[in-house]
DNA sequence: ATGTGCTATTTTGTATTCAGAATTCATAGT
DNA sequence: ACTATGAATTCTGAATACAAAATAGCACAT
């Protein structure tokens, strides 16, 4: 096996993400750049490299001589990041390969009904949902655009602690991603990309509550 | 008014792009830090700094310990940018205020009509072309949207200097531009979002042939 | 001629240092 | 008490320094 090798600032960037879901950054706060450094036990430069990664996936905000700031969350914001996602992978289903889909679509079904119950934690909740929308995506061929959903979605992730403890949505959603997987059984594509479009736009709706007014 | 103050990385950044637009760089070379960095008098601090945000807009491509490169061009990888920008503008337009396309419409329909003649210089044929995009989009107001287009906009500027030459092309996309106006003087929007995504894809098989075969 | 192992050089990745901007805090004046 | 002014401090932005990895060159063996 290949030994893993990555710069640093990629494995800093995806450790802040992964606090991120754990709401350990408060939107709107700033970024003590020494402070977390010194956690990290890194030193500023890769820190600061994946900061500016991070602030160009729209996780993060630069100001002129003030550093960086977790960008504030708000419903337009998440509105807005729901409806490019949504597009996108709309955009890959139409482009990916329609007799693959029709491949793994049992898969997909089995998946969205053995959904996690709703005790499970929300880290294996998302970790189930990510999962179900790679195996969907996983006949596209255009790597960029896999590339690019990855990264908006990566802005996404300031929002998902926000969800948390909430039970309705869960078999909702399965419910959802069963519509889209049943379409793509009978070779439906048109109606599972818009399946998927709705998943995503009422999935966002119900969640719209939860986010702060602003 | 205000002194412009902008972090250096940011000027590098543009820099970059304006060099790469006049084909100043060969795709697939990498980058010499230090020499670029004293090319252009700065350090290589914002200079990498710079490079790693174009490498997240896909311009770069970064090798563990081998720094970057300027990602090799493909038909394959413009064409998926070509789909992938042309989905994002579709959705921009779809997202914008009916009312406000119906006024616009007009100065779309005179832009696309006086389109600089051929023997003028690609630098301006580029210009007017983003220009008219520009205002096509001016009424979204999904700015997540705008700042994502921008950036995958940012990705294809190393197609730029490929196009540059070819007379035929110009007519075609005056006229494109002029359909889409023309469906949104109409209020048409459907199919005004269908013909801007023909104007890309044509676009595309047009300039197809002019990249290397990988 | 080809390939292998070693050294020297170059270049990246990270740490540290330095200068200047922003913020804070205290003080003086109204 | 409240505002304005200025010094002190903190923090960012940029430059420099250092360490490790990669590349290139060369001698030597096959």
């Amino acid at each position: 096996m290949p030994i893993e090798r990555r710069p640093l600032r990629e494995q800093i960037r995806e450790e802040l993400l992964r606090r991120l879901d754990r709401g350990e950054f408060t939107a709107g706060t700033d970024v003590n750049e020494a402070a977390l450094a010194a956690e990290l036990g890194v030193s500023r430069t890769p820190l600061r490299e994946a900061l500016i990664t991070l602030a160009g996936e729209g996780v993060l905000e630069s100001n002129q001589g003030r550093g960086f700031t977790f960008a504030p969350v708000s419903r337009k914001e998440f509105r807005e990041l729901c409806e490019i996602v949504a597009a996108l992978e709309a955009l890959a289903l139409d482009s990916s390969d329609p007799a693959h889909l029709q491949r793994i679509a049992p898969d997909l079904l089995r998946m969205a009904n053995d959904f996690p119950d709703s005790v499970a934690e929300q880290q294996v909740i998302e970790r189930h949902d990510d999962e179900w929308h790679d195996l969907l995506l996983s006949g596209c061929q255009n790597e960029r655009l896999l590339d690019l959903i990855t990264s908006v979605k990566a802005g996404m992730r300031r929002y998902a602690h926000l969800l948390a403890g909430d039970d309705a949505p869960l078999e909702r959603e399965a419910a959802e991603h069963s519509r889209v997987a049943e379409f793509l059984l009978t070779g439906d594509l048109k109606s599972a990309a818009e399946a998927l479009r709705h998943n995503w736009v009422n999935g966002m709706e119900r969640m719209l509550s939860r986010i702060p007014a602003s």
